[in-house]
DNA sequence: AACTAGGACAACCGCATGGGC
DNA sequence: GGCCCATGCGGTTGTCCTAGT
């Protein structure tokens, strides 16, 4: 026996409500309750299934939502919890007051999805990817040189900046060793799916909440409880379910980086370069070409510029982006030998 | 001014799941 | 245990709007 229609498709209207529909369901519902959605419109005098009455109530009637853009906090919780979730929206959802799973589901096809490729990151697995840049219209660019490519850096990973750094360098001193390199692009990007940061799930809550929390202490300037609304408990549940969804038995878990570690990219003391000494050294290192290496040393430490922008419910897309951007800039000291950076 | 392409988002569709009988 | 139903969920589509030409 074939599964019976949700509702009688015959004189069921379909397409945008109209504010005549949306008053009649919030009428009704605000004296009875929605009880059966499947009697709802019979009973509340639309011509509209159910299921699409329980789909305008919760998604877009509902006296409880929150409407407009995603603040900046919220846009990073979703990030975080989506490396965590994956595509499971209405998990993302529950721990968003006032946003709806549909909601998020577009605004990250919409913008995270698009800026995190922006960023050379895939918004699957979150790791940095290096076929999602082009790196052969960067090193074949009439302007091959180091102030186009710091240029470059608002636009991309930073480790993956570095990457092509490295390659710039080799392109000055063996353009055909390059090319060779640059065939080993799709055996690179499996070394860095198989080394993106590993912690232990015991201490991954913690981790969580550090980073989101400096992304509000940065953004606000205030110390604030949870943001992302996960409770110890709440991720414990959390954790186990994801694991055995992606079939982990719950020892190690990927954790997003974005090529940076949150807590490397405040430097309060303007004179602290050592960060960019540890990405210096590492160009260094990579004179040799090194792939290997180049990958497998720790992050590249982008230090936080000293301007510590306000963001408020609301903020512009330009003014993520560029925050995202300013994320991902490295101070560079006054006095730095460019050419000895280079070599 | 007209047309087109792309973005944004609301709404739909089909499948999965859980509870009651 | 199996069937049916209501609801939830995620992917996809449709429509409107706006910027660009």
């Amino acid at each position: 026996m074939g599964r019976s229609p949700c509702c009688d498709k015959v004189g069921v209207k379909k397409g945008p409500w109209t504010p005549e529909e949306d008053n009649k369901l919030i009428q009704y519902i605000q004296m009875n309750g929605p009880g059966n959605w499947r009697t709802l419109p019979k009973n509340a005098g639309l011509q509209r299934c159910g299921k699409s009455c329980r789909l305008r109530w919760t998604n877009y009637l509902r006296p409880d939502i929150k409407r407009g853009r995603f603040s900046f906090e919220e846009e990073e919780t979703v990030i975080q919890l989506h490396s965590i979730l994956g595509n499971k929206w209405s998990a993302i959802a529950a721990r968003l007051p006032g946003r709806t799973d549909n909601e998020i589901k577009n605004y990250w096809n919409t913008h995270i999805r698009k800026r995190l490729l922006r960023m050379g990151i895939d918004p699957v697995t979150h790791s940095p990817r290096l076929d999602l840049l082009d790196l052969s219209s960067i090193l074949s660019s009439a302007q091959l040189n180091l102030s186009n490519l710091l240029g470059l850096q608002a636009l991309v990973n930073p480790e993956l900046l570095r990457l092509a750094s490295t390659l710039l360098a080799a392109h000055q001193e063996n353009p055909e060793m390059l090319l060779q390199k640059l065939q080993e692009n799709q055996l690179l990007n499996t070394q860095i799916q198989n080394q993106t940061p590993m912690i232990n799930p015991n201490n991954f809550q913690t981790a969580l909440f550090d980073q989101t929390n400096l992304i509000q202490e940065m953004g606000t300037g205030q110390v604030l409880t949870d943001p992302t609304g996960l409770s110890c408990q709440n991720f414990q549940e959390t954790f186990q379910e994801n694991a055995s969804c992606s079939g982990l038995n719950g020892s190690f878990v990927n954790l997003p980086n974005y090529g940076c570690n949150m807590s490397d990219q405040i430097t309060t003391d303007p004179s602290d370069n050592s960060a960019f000494q540890s990405m210096n050294n590492s160009s260094k290192n990579s004179q040799n070409f090194n792939f290997d290496s180049v990958m497998s040393t720790p992050m590249s430490s982008p230090t936080r510029l000293n301007s510590s922008p306000t963001f408020i419910n609301g903020s512009t897309e330009d003014e993520k982006e560029s925050y995202c951007s300013d994320m991902l800039k490295f101070q560079i000291p006054e006095g730095l030998d460019f050419d000895n950076f280079m070599m």
